[in-house]
DNA sequence: AGCCATTTAGTTGTGCACAATTGAGTTGTG
DNA sequence: CACAACTCAATTGTGCACAACTAAATGGCT
């Protein structure tokens, strides 16, 4: 979606509009009618965030020709230099599923190398090319633009962020939970 | 082996000047290196929380035969009945090249049911089936579920779904700006 | 009326997330 | 040593997000 040059226009994701009477169910007060509505609020706010996140990284990273989660991998490849797969989805919570392909669309771009490692023939470490490393300090503006973009002080960025984890945490519990 | 990032870079360009970082890790203050690793963390964290939520809702879903976005347009259609796409692309935030395989699942699932409308041959009328509508007392469980797996109590939730809009509000309005 | 910019869904193509499976490689145990 | 259990990366298949494009319908305009 392009960024949208028309703000918001019918329903800005905070407005709790007046119920609609549209709906073929007539809501009993209390029932768990307000639940869905609420839910309705709650993980769409969560999921828009995340995805406007995304776009303004989008429009960022053009110029670096990287996507978003590109740019994450990068970013644990500089601070860590060089890690096998496994140890690279542990730092990103991403399986080989999504990092394979990742991982050689990266190679193709020339930014990575992969090879099996010696020790342990199973494992594939990733590390960045003279390219990929280079990369980095075109990378070295993206995150003030980030941050301003937010318009967020830094303090409330960092209450935020341990807000999310805490959040992360608690859900990854309960998902482990409902699973079993 | 050696965990050691690259050498240090050099200095940033443009100072902002507003007061230092106060990030968790100890490094060269005002450096390219402590905003890479605050990004990391940030976006991060971010990404994390909704691939989370998204799998509390992967797990709880299940039952009901749904995914997360369907259940998102389930929540709009129950909540204001019938609407054409466009409209629902409004409510969440989604253009038709998502919604149109989405809704055509959602048609071969018996969930909902299309059709042009009279008075605009150009619009698509979406509405629940009897189906449809009556999947609704079985989501009814789903939103308790979901705020008893994130541990937080009400009040927190609504705050941190305030911030959430405020700072897709700022990052929608900076994408715009950048994209321009 | 005829023309044309706009609106609306749909389609195509790329990339990510994730479950399930495969297959090569490694390790523990008898 | 033999062999079962495990680990790791890759692959397959489904579904979502988004950009770019197509095609049809609408409405304003002269």
């Amino acid at each position: 979606m392009t960024p949208t040059p028309t703000p918001p226009p019918a329903t800005p994701p905070a407005a709790p509009d007046t119920r609609a009477p549209a709906a073929p169910e007539p809501a009993a007060p209390g029932s768990g009618d307000d639940w869905l509505r609420l839910d309705r609020q709650i993980c769409f706010s969560l999921n828009a965030a995340s995805r406007a996140f995304n776009g303004v990284y989008r429009v960022i990273l053009k110029d670096l020709g990287l996507t978003y989660p590109q740019y994450l991998v990068m970013l644990v490849l500089w601070e860590h230099g060089a890690l096998p797969v496994k140890q690279l989805g542990a730092h990103l919570r991403l399986d080989s599923g999504t990092l394979s392909p990742l991982l050689k669309r990266l190679e193709t771009a020339g930014l990575v190398r992969r090879e099996r490692s010696a020790r342990d023939e199973r494992s594939v470490e990733v590390r960045p090319t003279e390219e990929g490393a280079a990369l980095r300090e075109r990378a070295l503006e993206v995150p003030r633009r980030i941050v301003a973009a937010t318009g967020f002080p830094l303090d409330e960025i960092h209450a935020l962020r341990a807000r999310l984890d805490r959040l992360t945490t608690a859900l990854d519990a309960a998902a482990a939970a409902e699973g079993a």
